[in-house]
DNA sequence: GAGCACTGC
């Protein structure tokens, strides 16, 4: 496929190129034609060879009609040349010959009563059902459900229930009973710390927040209303300080056991700063037993059960929901920082309000920033809302044509090429509303330019045209405007937002290339969550006297990371933005102009301790038409998670549920969701939750990573999968310092030893690890620096396998809660193994590696079911059998002279017949006797080879780890699939 | 030839 014809520029993953050496030499050219003309690849195949012609395009055709006829020619000749080339699926005779008897004996053995009245439930209107035996099953685990039983609401919530954590539970649901002991107790304590210097020291300080001043009027509407919309800027100190007032005001009223506070935080790392502060605040310390703790995944300072607050982070009050719908032991929940719109929060909302008529008791304190603050209110029925002022200090904000005024930039290259506003095949990138808002600006463009002739000078209204247009930033007008604050103003750190890698690396390089900033008056920090320096303490310290900090930043610096001792912010103007393309069904990442609240936010940062600059790197006009806020999140992003939540808490039907929240999720999103779900097993199309479906939504995970660590545990391979699965939910430990990209590259190379696997690779350095730290602290230190690794990642890693590892347990799937364990690790070391578990949780995110169109050895194309052309990260190298006995459903067909058999119908291999209907009914027993094992959980007894699971496990095992990988034909998985389309 | 940011009993 030509390489220009689809104008997207996409994200080659680290997977990809890491196996460049090792690749096969591609000469060719073949492959899966994919994306547009997927659907109809077996067609096209059909009049094949005809109209192979080399050669040049039909003069008639214009354009974009070019662009289509050669990427429809080398489609064909791919299918052509693809079905010359499939992969062979063999085996040998001895094994043939084992299958044939291991079958026959499964068949035999299979008590007549169960085989034969096994049938798939089709709820035709009214729940009827049929029997249809001869279906080949649509995916892995086929729900069938036993004739003879009930067909009752409940059938598949007979499982076990999971035996939750036994004191977490006690403390969660248990109602706020009144303590007289307990009231009195806080009264004295509170009357006590009244006379602590330390208590009155802390109290000075709180005294000065706005908050604080509103403290009566805020106590007032809380107990008046049953909703309350609290907005205020950073600094106001309504996180700290909202709580306090609640507690306070119930222990001095002599009731504080019948108070408890709970305050949702969006981040692990606010939730236990705030917390602490509080504590402090208090002069007290944080948990057991005390006013003031924390929770959050993996780790958590429990204040006492009444008479307390606690904050926690959205994610543990939607888990907390599982075994407590009601949310009968809080009396208070504060929800903060909404404005954010993340997922959880948006849900929780939702949640919340239906809660509110089944909880009249229950209070809500909603907490966001000032800018739409309105719009919660509304939700709530118009609810009370009240404000408090900000106390920052003030900033000072330019814009583009300030800053142009200010330090008389003029750029070096006047680059005035006529720019492409739309690209050639890319028609789908732009959504209409954002079409419209750049014919706007077009539009307006004079009439900007004209009226700002009266306050600025001819040069600026020059260069400002000049740089009308510039897709990209101007790095050059950034090192300007640095070398101006560094010259003309104050002392104070420098912070400049940038929207990526690359951006961040290039200023970088432009500041070390002039001589001034060489010298150690300044120091300069890349800040990047790939970057080592994320987790270094430097770069929040103040530097000595006469040294410049100036900190390079992605938005992390927005709301992860505080600097305080920053005075100046440049803003960038961009952001990176994930969108999820339903049309492709792929997540897409592009650059985009900030929102309001982005600058805002941006802006709020340079005036943490003294008054502040802001210089925004956009115009006026353009300033104009920002959107006020990003996307919310909710609209966004895939959504099968949240499915299979609102399923499993029993919130409604799905749409309708998700019709109630802020601002919906489109249909489509809604409907690939459940159409996912469904493939997956999970539910079935009337939303109907399997036992697998139960299962993952009781796991704190993606339910594809679910379904991997399920599939981990019984295939006996739990630790490595288990780090595998961690890795993917949480984040790739791996670290890659600024311009030491190659040498980080050869490090996570070295990890991937021969397996041609980032997963595995992450699996080796994770061990590495654990051997380094088993050797003491300073090993481990010494392990993660020269490896390039993040030390609290692969810790989180290993808490989540052990969270993992419990629920399994508790699931009754394993026999220990330590993912070590010996009975659940028989097969760790089969790398070929754990390759098929990843594809079991993965597929169908499968690609196919492609020939690159020089001919020499470099980069290779990839291709995937969903989109013809894309680049992948995290990927790892397959085999044909893990693909038909862990992938979609298997058909076996002829193709021309050629017997084939197929992974839902698109992954083609070639296999005598003999042999593939022996692979198609051994993963029939398969998919049997794993759907088994979900509904009547045990762990596989591998002693026992005798038994049924056993035989059957082992004989594809041994298959999948025999078969030689046919390099040249290898299919690759990837975990998810990146394309930007500009 | 290239990597926004968060988060879960």
């Amino acid at each position: 496929m030509n390489h220009n014809y689809d104008n997207r520029r996409g994200r080659r993953g680290r997977g990809g190129r890491r196996f460049g050496d090792a690749a096969p030499r591609w000469d060719g050219e073949s492959g899966y034609g994919g994306g547009e003309e997927s659907s109809g690849w077996r067609k096209e195949q059909g009049f094949g060879g005809a109209q192979r012609a080399r050669g040049k395009h039909p003069a008639h055709l214009k354009g974009r009609e070019i662009g289509l006829w050669y990427a429809k020619r080398g489609g064909i000749k791919r299918s052509e040349e693809d079905r010359r080339s499939r992969a062979v699926v063999q085996m040998d005779e001895k094994r043939e010959q084992h299958i044939t008897r291991l079958l026959h004996s499964v068949q035999r053995d299979a008590h007549p009563s169960t085989s034969q009245s096994w049938r798939r439930v089709k709820e035709e209107p009214m729940g009827h059902s049929y029997f249809d035996g001869d279906e080949p099953p649509k995916s892995q685990i086929d729900v069938k459900v036993p004739k003879m039983e009930s067909e009752s609401e409940n059938e598949y919530e007979e499982l076990p229930r999971e035996d939750q954590d036994k004191r977490d539970l006690e403390y969660l649901l248990q109602d706020l009973m009144r303590i007289p002991s307990l009231d009195e107790e806080l009264v004295k304590d509170q009357q006590k710390k009244i006379n602590s210097s330390r208590y009155l020291e802390m109290l000075r300080f709180r005294e000065n927040l706005p908050s604080y001043k509103m403290r009566e009027e805020l106590v007032r509407l809380i107990s008046a209303h049953q909703v309350l919309v609290i907005s205020g800027e950073t600094g106001c100190g309504k996180t700290t300080q909202v709580t306090q007032f609640i507690l306070d005001d119930f222990i001095q009223r002599g009731m504080g056991s019948l108070c408890r506070v709970v305050c949702t935080q969006p981040r692990r790392i606010s939730a236990i700063s705030v917390a602490e502060r509080v504590a402090a605040e208090r002069a007290e310390s944080v948990g057991e037993g005390k006013s003031c703790g924390y929770q959050i995944r993996l780790q958590s300072r429990l204040p006492r059960k009444q008479g307390s607050v606690l904050y926690c982070t959205t994610g543990i009050i939607l888990q907390w929901l599982h075994s407590d719908p009601l949310l009968s032991s809080i009396s208070h929940l504060v929800l903060d920082e909404i404005h954010e719109r993340s997922l959880q929060s948006d849900v929780l909302l939702t949640i919340v309000k239906d809660l509110l008529s089944a909880r009249r008791d229950l209070k809500v304190i909603l907490m966001s920033a000032t800018l739409n603050a309105e719009k919660f209110s509304n939700y709530f029925n118009r609810c009370p809302m009240v404000c408090i002022p900000g106390y920052t200090y003030p900033v000072k904000e330019f814009l583009l044509e300030d800053v142009l005024e200010l330090i008389r930039f003029q750029p070096h290259h006047q680059d005035r090429r006529p720019r492409y506003r739309r690209r050639f095949g890319d028609g789908r990138s732009l959504q209409p509303e954002k079409e419209m808002r750049e014919a706007e600006y077009q539009e307006s463009w004079s009439c900007f330019t004209r009226k700002l002739r009266d306050g600025y000078s001819d040069r600026t209204i020059e260069t400002l045209e000049m740089m009308n247009d510039e897709e990209k930033i101007n790095l050059e007008l950034i090192v300007a405007l640095i070398q101006h604050i560094v010259l003309k103003e104050e002392d104070g750190a420098i912070l400049v937002f940038l929207p990526g890698w690359a951006n961040i690396s290039s200023l970088n390089d432009l500041l070390m290339a002039e001589q001034m900033f060489k010298s150690d008056r300044f120091v300069i920090f890349p800040l990047h969550s790939l970057m080592p320096t994320v987790s270094q303490t430097q770069v929040f310290k103040k530097p000595p006297a006469g040294v410049r900090k100036i900190v390079i930043a992605t938005n992390i610096a927005e709301t992860s990371i505080t600097i305080d001792d920053v005075v100046f912010v440049i803003d960038g103007g961009k952001i990176k933005e994930t969108h999820f393309d339903t049309q492709n069904n792929i997540r897409t990442m592009t650059e985009e102009w900030v929102s309001l609240a982005n600058a805002k936010q941006r802006k709020g940062r340079a005036g943490r301790v003294s008054p502040g600059k802001c210089y925004h790197l956009y115009n006026g006009l353009r300033a104009s038409l920002l959107e006020s806020y990003q996307l919310p999140e909710i609209q966004r992003t895939p959504l099968e998670e949240l499915c299979l939540q609102i399923q499993v808490l029993k919130l409604g039907p799905i749409a309708s549920f998700l019709q109630k929240t802020l601002d919906p999720p489109s249909e489509k999103t809604i409907e690939l969701a459940i159409e996912h779900l469904v493939d997956l097993n999970a539910m079935d199309r009337y939303e109907k939750l399997t036992p697998l479906g139960f299962l993952l939504a009781r796991m704190p995970v993606e339910p594809h990573i679910g379904k991997m660590i399920l599939f981990g545990a019984l295939l006996g391979c739990l630790d490595p999968v288990l780090v595998i699965a961690a890795s993917l939910s949480f984040k790739d430990p791996f670290f890659i310092p600024l311009g030491k990209e190659k040498i980080a590259d050869q490090k996570r190379k070295m990890f991937s030893q021969s397996s041609r696997s980032d997963h595995l690779s992450v699996v080796n350095a994770f061990w590495g690890w654990e051997d380094a730290k088993r050797q003491g602290e300073r090993c481990e230190r010494d392990y993660c620096w020269e490896n390039f690794l993040s030390s609290s990642t692969l810790q989180m890693i290993q808490n989540m396998k052990g969270q993992f590892a419990e629920h399994l347990l508790n699931a009754g799937f394993v026999n220990s809660k330590d993912p070590k364990d010996p009975s659940s690790n028989i097969n760790s070391e089969n790398e070929k193994l754990i390759k098929a578990v990843i594809v079991a949780g993965l597929y169908p995110k499968v690609a196919k590696i492609c020939p690159s169109f020089k001919k020499r050895p470099g980069p290779v194309k990839v291709y995937t079911k969903a989109d013809g052309k894309i680049f992948l990260y995290d990927c790892t190298e397959v085999s044909p059998f893990s693909l038909l006995f862990f992938g979609g459903e298997v058909t076996i067909e002829k193709d021309q002279d050629q017997e084939t058999i197929a992974v839902d119908k698109w992954i083609v291999f070639q296999s005598p017949g003999r042999i593939a209907h022996l692979v198609k009914d051994l993963k029939k027993e398969l998919d049997a006797l794993l759907e088994e094992k979900i509904k009547r959980p045990q762990p596989v007894d591998w002693k026992n080879r005798q038994s049924k699971d056993c035989a059957v496990i082992s004989a594809i095992i041994d298959l999948i780890t025999t078969q030689e990988s046919p390099a040249g034909h290898s299919w690759r998985d990837s975990r998810e699939r990146w394309h930007s389309t500009e």
